[in-house]
DNA sequence: TATACATATAACTATTCGCTTATATAATAA
DNA sequence: TTATTATATAAGCGAATAGTTATATGTATA
């Protein structure tokens, strides 16, 4: 391929990553997993949304292998993938964010992150 | 509004810009705004599209503040808003793109650039 | 003034997206 | 084995998105 059709279809795939993080759901979870693994029922806590939901958001966040998983007995732990080659980008722009650690803290004071070890 | 609930609508709005940027048309006219200003006609010549499709992109950047209009004769100039709240993340995420300057090139090599000045 | 050019806006359409409900799979516990 | 828990997948639906065509607005020029 040629040099800038190159540089055009690396671009478009930094867009496609962008578009994943652009839904406040996914960037919430990516930010949170900067510093904890954490599993789907976790996220169905603090998300307060349906357990399938989340399902597919981290499905899209895998397919782009921007995150891992890990099964843990019944529990699937989720970890972020700092091999992706979307890392370095990912961390940059995740500086910039108000770190959600707050959400696992609620968790904890109601009992419910223990659950999933 | 409680501490958490600004964290959450903090990381909502950056997310919003993600998703703007999350478009290979919209995040290659800001990669290029980073070096050079341009007009609605050159876009269009860039990305082989309409007009009109050209015009609701800069209008969404416009309206999230990441870009500005200045109009010079029948031109509308379009440059970055470096004064932007969100200008310092896009500064740090245009480092992870390659240069889409070739397009401009392409572009002069047509003389098609100079249409506009 | 009339015409051409650059851009914006409106209305419409096809596609994509995120959620829901229902069901399937997989591991654990009784 | 059966029941329970955690997660995944599939199908369907309404909202959002990006493009199209048609038209309007604003500026320059003959």
């Amino acid at each position: 391929m040629s040099k800038t059709g190159k540089k055009a279809v690396e671009l478009e795939r930094a867009a496609n990553i962008l578009k994943l993080l652009g839904d406040k759901t996914r960037l919430t979870m990516i930010k949170i997993l900067d510093n904890h693994d954490a599993c789907v029922c976790e996220f169905v806590e603090i998300f307060k949304t349906s357990q399938p939901a989340i399902s597919q958001h981290v499905r899209k966040l895998k397919d782009a292998g921007l995150v891992r998983e890990t099964r843990r007995g019944q529990w699937i732990i989720y970890s972020l993938n700092r091999d992706s080659e979307y890392f370095p980008l990912i961390e940059d722009l995740l500086l910039h964010l108000p770190s959600q650690d707050f959400r696992l803290k609620e968790l904890e004071e109601q009992g419910l992150r223990i659950s999933c070890e």
